[in-house]
DNA sequence: AACTATTGATAAGT
DNA sequence: TACTTATCAATAGTT
């Protein structure tokens, strides 16, 4: 049903007519080489496309005997990284190359240790600023053209907030519902059983029980789920 | 004429009988991953394949948004090296990173600089959660509780961008019709002196003077306020 | 450096 | 996550 919607969009994007009897498979695209926005697409890729480049990068240390070190750091902060030899006498060699090719007059001996923390304040600084401007604060400097962009993306935030939100919500009642009906299944399994055995002169009460067994796994079920309320 | 040939050396390789009067194109062989004896062809594999390797990092880091560095240096120890935001920053992140994981029990050698290191490390690893979850991202171990209370912040930073937005607008707006005014006030006055000057015998023309200075006067206004339109 | 047949990588879809 | 498949991209061998 969702496929036929695609192939309308695809016919519509080629601008033929489009006869809905048909059934057509969905075609590879080239893709723009930009962030991609939709969060699991994001990741599937970085995982596919991550394989891809340390096997590429392994090759060609290999195939042409080249020292390589590659580290990747996914936007959660996961580290992934390989080298060829050593990390570090990689690294060590490519500092000193650099500096040598800067031709920087500067002792640079000791340099590293107080870099280090440098940079690191320096990425906490940004990413501290980042977070105020989302959260609406220190927006003092900012001109209108940035306060739109801002807005676009504080919205596209909420968006996806209230997304997923309302996705896990209908998730939660689709599963409650599927268990109320189990329950009633059951329930209604029960209450023959019992009407043949009351049938059969087997006296034991089961007028209202299924109700109660009913609302008690369900409002269990609530409380596992972690809904607020129960309605 | 040629693609009949590749079928010829096709069929050959599948063990049929050749036609030595043919003309062969030699057909691309898949290689195996090791290094390549001929130093020529290393040498332009090498080139072709560190082009290769560069490009995919790069879309690596674009379209997913994640922080790269790459180093390789040639056979003749040439350095290329690629990194998406700052190549020392990478590398200190990458030290600590490691370091941490490999939980080495080497204790007490400069603990004191990886102490502060691991506290500015976690100090980013938060403060980069939280910005990741502000923008939607991130989402999945959250309970619907904490989506409830994660859509309520953004909502008011949003609302605190609106605002200030707003604001800025309306001063700019209202800036803008002070000026209108002024500048109006001053055609008046200088209608009345060219009326005084014509009546007098001054013949100046002064007919549709008003608008013109006006508008020209307006249109600077937007331009240095930034605003996108003037309307 | 340029060309292309071929292998290799991967976007979408399951 | 892993697998599949159709397509796009990289590149081996050659000129």
């Amino acid at each position: 049903m969702l496929k036929k919607v695609e192939d309308a969009f695809y016919f519509l994007s080629l601008g033929f007519l489009f006869c809905s009897e048909c059934t057509v498979k969905m075609v590879r695209q080239k893709i723009q080489i930009k962030k991609i926005d939709n969060l699991t697409a994001r990741q599937v890729t970085f995982s596919k496309r991550r394989r891809g480049v340390f096997k590429k990068a392994q090759e060609l240390s290999t195939l042409c005997d080249a020292e390589i070190a590659l580290i990747v750091f996914s936007a959660t902060g996961k580290l992934f990284h390989y080298s060829s030899s050593s990390m570090m006498q990689l690294i060590e060699r490519h500092k000193r190359q650099s500096e040598n090719s800067n031709k920087l007059g500067q002792p640079s001996i000791q340099l590293q240790e107080n870099d280090s923390n440098d940079v690191l304040n320096k990425t906490i600084m940004e990413r501290t600023r980042e977070l105020r401007q989302l959260k609406g604060e220190d927006l003092q400097g900012l001109d209108m053209d940035e306060l739109i962009k801002l807005e676009k993306r504080v919205q596209g935030g909420l968006d996806h907030v209230v997304e997923t939100k309302n996705d896990k919500y209908f998730k939660e009642i689709s599963l409650l519902m599927k268990k109320g009906s189990k329950l009633r299944e059951e329930n209604a399994k029960l209450k023959q059983q019992a009407e043949k055995s009351e049938s059969t002169g087997n006296g034991i009460e089961q007028s209202n029980s299924s109700e109660c067994i009913t609302n008690s796994h369900d409002s269990d079920t609530y409380l596992r789920l972690g809904l607020p309320f129960p309605n």
